[in-house]
DNA sequence: GTTTGATATATCATTTTGATACATTATATG
DNA sequence: CATATAATGTATCAAAATGATATATCAAAC
């Protein structure tokens, strides 16, 4: 992770559409985007301090009596410093899969486990797949808007590779089980 | 990252097959594993040093005149390690495509750019695809193996998925040239 | 004979993770 | 209406991962 902070980049995108709190720009992390990317606090409230420092962006005292609220905006540095990355060539996408690890080491264990390990993987993939179909829904339904493109591609590409996963799922216990 | 070590996992893995360095160990992770999990020496040597003080696993000197080499070996304790980790029930996939990242704020860009974005992806995984069926057809040509069954699975995974991520290129591409 | 690449261990700064601490405000439940 | 619970909000910390770099030996190519 040494090098380019890439939490920065998340918070400059979500900023370039709305002023936001920390908080509230953990929350959008967690909706939509999870899907392909995470944040946490600890990476959240740092980064702001630094970005405000470095003037991408700029933040204002949005408190209501007694609660703190600190919301930030973009400035036309950090719409640049966007831009700029979008345009880098260089791309990493980290994939980690726990299940193939495990699936991969399974030798060391029973088949009835290994099974079982998919079962688990399957489960979480169709409930994320019933989460992703429903944004899919809702995006049909709200059609027009330029931003809805890019959005509604990657709900596309989430429910593309989901499927495959559950082929794949079904795939690998026949194979297990002896049935293919 | 906080709480349970994950290299230690795919080094006790490696080591159940056979005794290694850490280097070799890299070299492991590097090749087919690399393709749903990664290592760093930065990982990979502090693990070592601290599964050895736990007793997961034992290092003997196999140091070849001044060139140093420690191979390290997988002890009962260690063996028992693995199995409780293959049977835990949670495990967490975390799967950061910057590349989707891109796309959700390519709003701020051009849609050159963003195009261009998806493209360098898809030479990516075909490339990757390419690498994955060599895999997958020497597996072909050396059946029998019980530990096959588990490397086949995860190397079919891999194909499951990039084929289901070119299907997506083709979609995306083509809804973003307003052919679609 | 010398340059290049593979083998080998190790550390470092930076970034991310996941947990926790602490406090306020809104909402639901009895 | 009181009170418990959930949501909002900022912030920090230890542990872990990343990616780069340092250092050195040895084999092979040129």
């Amino acid at each position: 992770m040494a090098r380019e902070r890439k939490i920065d980049m998340v918070i400059l995108g979500l900023l370039s559409h709305e002023d936001l709190t920390g908080y509230e720009i953990k929350k959008r992390i967690d909706g939509a985007i999870s899907f392909f990317w995470k944040g946490s606090f600890g990476n959240i409230y740092p980064a702001l301090k630094d970005m405000e420092n470095q003037g991408l962006i700029t933040k204002s005292d949005t408190s209501v009596g007694e609660r703190e609220r600190i919301t930030y905006h973009i400035t036309k540095s950090g719409r640049n410093r966007l831009k700029v990355w979008l345009k880098e060539e260089q791309v990493s996408n980290e994939l980690k899969y726990e299940t193939l690890l495990k699936l991969f080491f399974g030798g060391s264990g029973s088949r009835e486990v290994t099974v079982h390990n998919i079962e688990i993987f399957e489960e979480q993939v169709k409930k994320d797949l019933r989460v992703l179909r429903t944004y899919y829904e809702t995006l049909e339904r709200s059609q027009g808007v330029e931003d809805h493109v890019y959005y509604s591609l990657t709900v596309s590409f989430g429910i593309e590779t989901y499927e495959a996963y559950l082929k794949w799922c079904d795939k690998a216990k026949k194979m297990l089980e002896g049935r293919a």
